[in-house]
DNA sequence: GCTCTTGATTAGAGCGCTTCAACACTTTAT
DNA sequence: ATAAAGTGTTGAAGCGCTCTAATCAAGAGC
């Protein structure tokens, strides 16, 4: 549909009327000032090798024109771009952001710019938004809770430098141009079991992150924690998924069931919020009826009226920890590294001791309902 | 400190041995089907007037090759992106991010690409951004909730179609380049106010967003709701901000005072939440001692345990119609738009009649302290 | 007076792509 | 037969920039 009628794209920029062209070029700005356009070049990029007159002439007749270097030809020239792509399994979750944020920051201070691209939840998208970023010649890509699977990584990483931010593979991770900045969400998921036996509970289930980057590492921690505690026997995985609404079918069914649980640990906090928002409507108190823990330690599980228990992950340092690695890479370093942070428990106020006579079975939680519900 | 260190920035990609360059470009491709270049861009952008063999031997090339087009280059030489810039004033409120996924969504089905840059709360770092995006080449720009004023608009609106989003610039907005995608504030502020009025409230209070970009808006929609209930005298208009913590010291500032407000109109959500945790901290019931609202209804604002009212803004719909009038810019249209989209009140739990014996001066917050708090 | 340095400036090739005009080669009209 | 009108393909110019090597100007050394 590029018939005749698109006319000429000389996207004119508003300004005075003379000029045929758009946007003004070295060549003009040269021009004005009866210099090079190497000349121009050089001051542009603040050469120490030009003289102070040239210099003015140079940058005044740059103010004049309005001119602004082409940062297409400018990298094509240069055979490189100083931009980092990162692509986002999902804008709106807080923890995700929070990353790219670190991420941000480190890559400014570097003189490094970045790309964020938005995979919205959907390998497909994920997968052409990669591919956007290697066509732009990013020289660097940073995937953030990406749900890529191992080939698609191999692939990307024999282009660009890559590393995985904040999803697991568990361990499956063999390509050496991969490196990966996690949180190790065994060891996460083993303190919130262990922080809930403390308390007394035993009938303690996990709600998953389906098929989500990091859902595999935090249920085999689920899974060892129980365990651990020698309550093996009682796991009980449902899955779930990583937002809200995820949760609305699996607190259903679980309130439907008898023996129900008397903690519930869920895949991440936004997860979590769903748990609440439904154990809320099915007049079910929290902790005391039942005890909830999330994971990220978002902004959301510190506002005082979820008062979240859950897991916190250093989200700037590992988007920090990301741009490091990266420029690792193009400094040379040519062996994988994989860092793993330490996660850490925020206890607050959803969790409590196990409701007195839940230890037998045939508690349903649907019957449990402890009076009085909170606000309003 | 770019000495002779660096090396040369050949930076290989991993792949086989044998080659010295960097990535296969169109002229291996060329050469490895034995066709021009100039072919190759036919089957590549996938013209009509290629044969069938010719086009099969050149995408295998390609694939044998792992071809993938420069974008820079094609940019360059083709004189367009198809690439929208948006610039966002803090990804990490969950409304601006809705707002982008709007942005993506509407670009993505028109076969534009997106590059989101973070102002993160900072004018300076949204001036950096603005640039870099102009730099790119980007053919339109969408600020969403931008802190930018009137003289950087003017100045970047002359280089490329700009459409602000949820902000106001109070109709100062003068500038002919620059369209406008806008939920009515004023509008927004004065249903709140009546929403308050006709529980009975008099004592109303503003916390507002400082300098931020609809806060003026809100500001004046307050005040003219205040008018006309005939409570002008009572309007009072706190500085707050627009995030959780710019809401601590003006609640203490607040709970320090006698006449104390019986509700309280945060400037957005965010702030919303941060102010329902201070009062939490202080023993203050919400909505019992004190009416609550927020606005932009993010998802914060639907959790149950804050089930906070609030103000609808068509998120997805102002990312959407942002893009729709960038391309009809694109397209040649020459007067600018502003949409006003109409906001709506959410009444949801943190709002309810003012408490008995308040309407006399001299009843401090900090003494109210209503009995039971909530959950634990 | 001549060559040697040193420093500032510039010509020009080249980055990977698109695109226009030209070209060979049909096919169709005359 | 020859001209006219397609088809499919290509050479080459050009997008705006960088960067190497060459050039030019001016002083230093002998």
């Amino acid at each position: 549909m590029n018939g005749p009628a698109d006319g000429p794209l000389g996207r004119p920029a508003g300004g005075a009327a003379g000029q045929p062209r758009g946007r003004p070029t070295m060549e003009d700005v040269a021009e004005r000032a009866d210099v090079s356009r190497a000349l121009v070049s050089l001051v542009i990029n603040g050469s120490p090798k030009v003289s102070e007159q040239k210099r003015r002439r140079v940058l005044e007749a740059a103010r004049a024109l309005g001119y602004r270097p082409n940062l297409m030809a400018r990298s094509l020239a240069q055979q490189r771009t100083r931009i980092i792509g990162v692509l986002v399994n999902d804008l709106r979750n807080p923890f995700f952001a929070e990353v790219v944020e670190g991420v941000e920051t480190a890559a400014e201070s570097d003189e490094f710019g970045i790309v964020v691209l938005n995979g919205r939840r959907d390998r497909g998208r994920e997968l052409a938004a990669v591919e956007t970023l290697v066509q732009l010649q990013v020289e660097g890509l940073a995937l953030v809770g990406t749900q890529l699977d191992r080939d698609d990584l191999a692939e990307v990483a024999d282009i660009v430098p890559t590393v995985m931010v904040a999803s697991d593979l568990v361990g499956s991770l063999d390509h050496p141009g991969v490196d990966a900045i996690v949180t190790d969400g065994r060891r996460g998921a083993e303190l919130v079991v262990e922080h809930l036996v403390s308390l007394g509970h035993e009938r303690i289930l996990h709600i998953d992150g389906a098929d989500n980057a990091s859902a595999a590492e935090r249920r085999q921690g689920y899974l060892r924690g129980m365990e651990a505690a020698g309550l093996g026997g009682q796991a009980d995985v449902r899955t779930g998924g990583d937002d809200e609404a995820a949760a609305f079918a699996v607190i259903d069914e679980i309130l439907a069931e008898p023996d129900a649980p008397t903690a519930i640990f869920a895949f991440n906090d936004l997860l979590a919020a769903g748990v609440l928002d439904r154990l809320d409507d099915a007049g079910v108190s929290v902790p005391a009826d039942v005890s909830l823990v999330g994971f990220d330690n978002t902004f959301i599980a510190a506002l005082h009226h979820l008062a979240l228990t859950t897991v916190n992950q250093p989200r700037l340092t590992m988007g920090e920890m990301a741009v490091a690695a990266l420029l690792e890479r193009l400094n040379g370093r040519d062996e994988p590294v994989r860092h793993t942070l330490e996660p850490e428990l925020v206890v607050r106020g959803t969790t409590g001791p196990p409701p007195p006579g839940a230890a037998g079975p045939g508690r349903s939680l649907a019957g449990a309902r402890s009076p009085g519900r909170a606000r309003i």
